[in-house]
Formats: C-alpha cells, structure tokens, sequence
DNA sequence: TAAAAGCATACTAAAATAGTAGGAATACAA
DNA sequence: TTGTATTCCTACTATTTTAGTATGCTTTTA
C-alpha cells in the first residue's frame, strides 16, 4: 500500500516545473536539482507529456514547461499519467464476479475517496 | 497505487471468519469458499495471527477464529498486518532531506487520511 | 556546424508478488 | 493407538513490476 517512486519523482519533477512557470527547464536542470536518474527522468517526463500535462521544446534552448497553469492541474493527473489508473482492487477471482463480494464495496469506496483527495491538490498548493 | 491481492485476500478470509464468528473456521473451507490458493491462504493467515488478529486452533477439528468480535476489527488493521505499515512515500533521496521537499507534506496528509478512512471501517460493517 | 536538448528503444538488475512443494507437529476420534 | 484432519514451518520458483542503464538518433539554435 504505497506510491512507487515514479510518482514521487514526476511530482517533484512538476513541483520544479511550476516554480519556474511560465518558464521552459531542462531535464538536465531538473535531475541535478531533485537527484533523479537524467535517463529515468526523460522517460517519465515523455509520459507527463503523452498526457499533455507539460509541453516540450526541442534543440539547444529547448525544455518543459507546464502546459496550463500550476493552479490546472492536480497531484491526481500526475500520478494517473505515471502510474495508471488508481486501482486498489486487483481482484480476478471469479468468486469476486459470482457472489456478492464482500469487500468490494470497500475498496470502490476507499478509490473514490482518495482520488477525490488526490484531485483536490493542485500544483500551486504545493509551491505556496 | 494499488492494493495487492494480499489485502483483498485477508479481508476476504477475514469477513468469512467474522460472519461465523463466536466459531471457527479451517484454512481450506475458507480456500474453497474464497477460491484462494489453500497453500497461499495458509501463509497468510498464519500473519494475521502473528498480529493476533486470529486465533488457531490446531488439529482434526482445528480452525481460526477472530481473536476479538467483528465490531473490534478494523479493515487497516487487517491491511497493515499483511502489507506492512501504509507508507506512501518512498523517497530514499538525500534531496527529500536536504532541502525542505516540497511534495513530502502532501504525502504525509495522504497517508494520515487514509489511515484514519482504513481504521475507521470495521469487519462488523462489511457482514451487514 | 557543433552543442544542447528532446526522443526512442532495448537491455538489465533487483525487488516484490503470488504462488508451489513437502513435510512436521498436534489433536481428536474411532 | 492409530488414522486423519488440521495448523505450522521452511524452502523453492515463476512472474511481474520497478528502477534504472546504455546507446544512439533527431531537432533546434547559437
């Protein structure tokens, strides 16, 4: 029951991103910055960007930068474009489909919860 | 950010045990109920009674039982004691502790409020 | 034109997950 | 007292996920 650090990481990345805002930065920059892997980094950052939550600017100059405003965008979508879906349940037993699972419930409600939560939190919370 | 069958297994056994409650109940009848790995299922059990959560029973006519009424159980006990302490976070980074990192505080909320939502539902609200 | 940046893909090492396998210890019942 | 059903213990294994590395290509601009 954790966070990989992939989401750490692409928050951090985000958090770097929005302090510099309407600004582009480098991955470079942001590696030396947060400690991260430059290589794992570029990778998670091409998936933030499959998601359209930063922009990038290629050649010498080049860079990320948020594509909306730090106000736009919630702790939520970043750790949904790294880690998928926010999924507890795993459950693949047929039991689960069958009968009326027991802990289903549970789990459908603790999802809702904590993406609630997950997407109340924006960026420019967290830079404040 | 997910759960892992763990979880969902230990709860599932655990509501079996809680909806026979005052009596017991053996690895493999809960197995064949709960179409769990008899062998799977055996490990763990045997973690839910390290963290005296059941109580055994050993042979012919042996089986578990909750070691406290279903109302005295909650979900996040069940879920710590087969997945470790709810621990979002992850960063073993020196920037996490070097500077004043910026997203830790989010994880901290996280972690406190979904602490409080596991603890706060018990097994006797799962069987009714 | 060369340096600095993003972009793409394949490989790898380590850890976690989800089991299997085999058997020893125990307790009840015939 | 002997068979059987149960918990308990430990070691092995296969698969998946995670967290990287490695190599090199493409694009832009100073």
């Amino acid at each position: 029951m954790k966070f990989s650090t992939r989401a750490g990481y692409g928050l951090r990345a985000m958090t770097s991103l929005a302090l510099c805002f309407p600004h582009t930065k480098s991955v470079k920059e942001i590696s030396k910055e947060e400690r991260i892997s430059l290589k794992y980094l570029e990778r998670l950052i091409g998936k933030l960007k499959k998601e359209k939550l930063v922009e990038s600017f290629r050649g010498k100059k080049g860079g990320y930068r948020l594509s909306k405003k730090p106000r736009d965008i919630t702790v939520g979508q970043v750790i949904e474009a790294l880690e998928g879906p926010i999924a507890f349940r795993n459950c693949k037993s047929e039991a689960c489909a069958l009968k009326k699972c027991l802990t289903k419930k549970v789990w459908l409600a603790l999802e809702k919860r904590i993406e609630e939560m997950l997407y109340g939190i924006k960026l420019s919370d967290l830079i404040k």
